[in-house]
DNA sequence: GCGATCTGTAACCATATGGTTTAATATACA
DNA sequence: TGTATATTAAACCATATGGTTACAGATCGC
């Protein structure tokens, strides 16, 4: 069971709802890259870029290692993982409670042919 | 295609990055309820919990109706169907790109083997 | 060692977020 | 008509966000 009180999923989503930092992800789903690689197609400074990746990184969905003078990054799958999770969980849950009105639209549908039957209008 | 340069999706995911928003969702989930009713769990002030809800209301995750005094909400499933599009697309790509790279790692193995048997070490 | 390169940090700014308290508005009810 | 109820609005506050510029450290290549 996911639940919604989740310091985890809070940093997910907050990191993917901003363009900047989906197009990140997008650009690291290809392959690893340093932070000037994913700074240079970013309308931003570099220090704004380095930030967005930092907040990528505090929701776990980055990860970089240190090679000489370079930053290199990639991604981290399972805190997407639980993100989809999450929503799918809720989804599913969502729709069940959709088939459960229907069924009761149905079952209303069928008392009421009953009644007509029953007590014929005509 | 699901483009990263969405304020929609910007929205969405920034209404689901906070827990109480996730549990009015969740509450929402099981049946219509007004403010009041949405409140009541949620640990915080009257006008805190009516600030989330309007927040959900400017993601299109819901929607309200006003009966008298009441303010009624329901969910409006669209625009989460385009949070879980956007994270399955992404999960898919960044899937894809693993494979491609256990097929890479393959070819080199192979290769490795092929050098090996035409140049044997012993 | 020296200059170019990759990155971080600091300081600053405007605006947004998440909460509060208090007051105002509209509706239901007795 | 008056009172309780459901909700919004306004004012305020602390902190976070998203951006900038300017400067400081490492490290690579010559």
């Amino acid at each position: 069971m996911v639940t919604d009180r989740s310091p985890a999923l809070d940093r997910v989503f907050h990191a993917l709802a901003h363009p900047a930092r989906r197009a990140i992800l997008r650009s690291l789903a290809d392959r690893e890259q340093n932070l000037s690689e994913l700074a240079a197609p970013l309308r931003m400074t570099f220090p704004a870029a380095s930030k967005h990746v930092k907040v990528l990184e505090r929701a776990r969905l980055v990860r970089r290692r240190v090679v000489g003078r370079e930053h290199i990054c990639r991604i981290e799958g399972r805190p997407l993982g639980d993100a989809d999770q999450w929503l799918e969980q809720f989804r599913r849950n969502w729709e069940r409670n959709f088939l459960r009105l229907d069924a009761l639209l149905d079952q209303m549908h069928a008392e009421e042919r009953d009644r007509d039957s029953e007590h014929p209008k005509r």
